[in-house]
DNA sequence: TGCTTAATTTTGGTATACCATATTGAAGAT
DNA sequence: ATCTTCAATATGGTATACCAAAATTAAGCA
């Protein structure tokens, strides 16, 4: 049983799970021209995101709703939201509780992962500009140097912007949005799974033919590449068994 | 100007635009043991999907409650839930409308619709039993007889069966639904495009085609088939030019 | 001591009240 | 007659009150 707290500082589990290091959380401002709603929805995403919830944990909207100065209305809207999403399981007159995947679930999230990118990837390569082109070389050797530097999380940093980068370039707006959703889903597993794998080498040499392939445009190329590129993640995540933090019965 | 009300019997744009005869409406009921928020956003997408809520058609949130006999909290939540699915366009402190699409959003659409069928139907060749292929080849041939018939209705339900059909047979529950909510906003684009399409015999050799490559199992054939299968659909659409109902600044 | 059952508390679900902003319509000035 | 300005109204956004169903705890029984 762990007793991971929605405040910062807590307890046990710490060992185990590394905190997520990421941006700061979106925030609450009276001023926003966002309603609390949305405000909220995007707050309660970087919490789940980044761990702060994790899965499985129960969320409490009158608890959750002073915390963060709101009134359960908006809360809710923002728990339905989530749910939409996929961050969040709503369960019938039981409340909400954060996203919990099985490794079932996430194999599946990382084949359609894969596919989406694998989508974007070919029409990138018919419709990315030159210049985009250019940004995700430059964003590519910013990564080897993190490689260089065996900074593991600058890497998974320039990785997910170079996946996003070629994604944008696709120029579909439904791919863009639909990979960023799932994105969110997987980024706790892939943070994790990225800071202990130790294939890096390969994903490395992968990402050169990705490199290859968007630069001189073979789309079935580049489609197979991305497509199989989240592969590896998978490996690593079913080598380390733990998926999520498993059952949340117990808390505060 | 059109004059779409709610109600049925409203008066013009009833000699271009004919009513979208669907199953009926999901029903809001006191005994069901779903939250009016999730009965009411049932309830929602089915009356935009059939047009009984045409696109760019503002949504009052009281006169709309007071029609479905809920308060506003649980309406409101509908429509945050059917705004993450894109069916409703939320507007900053101006309610929603429901969802306008322009040709250009209606073309990236089907282009994804198109990738997510062909990634299923890749998956499918891989994953479908043998029950599921009959089945599928079942509802292929109710097809031909609705087209020997002539019947444009009995024909694009049994179209989205198959093409539902070939999905969940990739047996990836993230792909079954994303496609489910994108094809819930093309229904309505799609549905008048088959009562008008003139290239009936096309789609039935495609289809053809496309139960061949799943009989044979050609995973790479399924693929391209149903990629671009959908491209005849934007093709007819574009031709009609008119999408959506366009502004509905006025109303009621 | 362990189990069943009843009282209590907590929690989610819904309705309503209230407020601020946006919209509409009327009055007045040019 | 047209534009401007201001009051009246409608509407979305938020908070709170209330209720019913769960969950928890306490009490009673075997």
């Amino acid at each position: 049983m762990s007793n991971i707290t929605l405040n910062a500082g807590s307890e046990s589990d710490l060992d185990t799970y590394e905190p997520i290091v990421d941006a700061p959380l979106a925030n609450i401002s009276e001023n926003s021209d966002l309603p609390l709603a949305q405000q909220a929805a995007n707050v309660l995403r970087d919490m789940i995101v980044q761990d702060i919830i994790p899965p499985g944990k129960p969320i409490r909207e009158r608890t959750l709703a002073q915390q963060l100065n709101i009134s359960r209305t908006p809360l809710r809207e923002a728990l339905r939201i989530l749910a939409v999403d996929g961050l969040v399981e709503l369960l019938p007159s039981r409340g909400a509780i954060a996203a919990n995947p099985s490794p079932e679930d996430v194999k599946h999230m990382l084949e359609f992962l894969g596919g989406i990118e694998g989508l974007a990837g070919e029409l990138a390569c018919k419709r990315a500009t030159d210049e985009e082109i250019d940004e995700i070389r430059a964003l590519h050797y910013e990564m080897l140097a993190a490689f260089a530097r065996k900074d593991r999380l600058a890497y998974f940093k320039l990785n997910q912007r170079i996946h996003r980068a070629l994604v944008m370039a696709s120029g579909n707006p439904l791919l863009i949005e639909t990979h960023e959703r799932m994105n969110a889903r997987l980024y706790r597993i892939r943070y994790r799974s990225n800071m202990r794998n130790t294939k890096w080498p390969t994903a490395i040499s992968e990402h050169e033919e990705i490199l290859k392939a968007i630069e001189s445009r073979d789309a079935v190329k580049l489609n197979d590449l991305m497509r199989n590129h989240l592969g590896s993640t998978w490996i690593k995540v079913s080598e380390d068994g733990q998926v999520g933090t498993a059952d949340h019965h117990d808390n505060d």
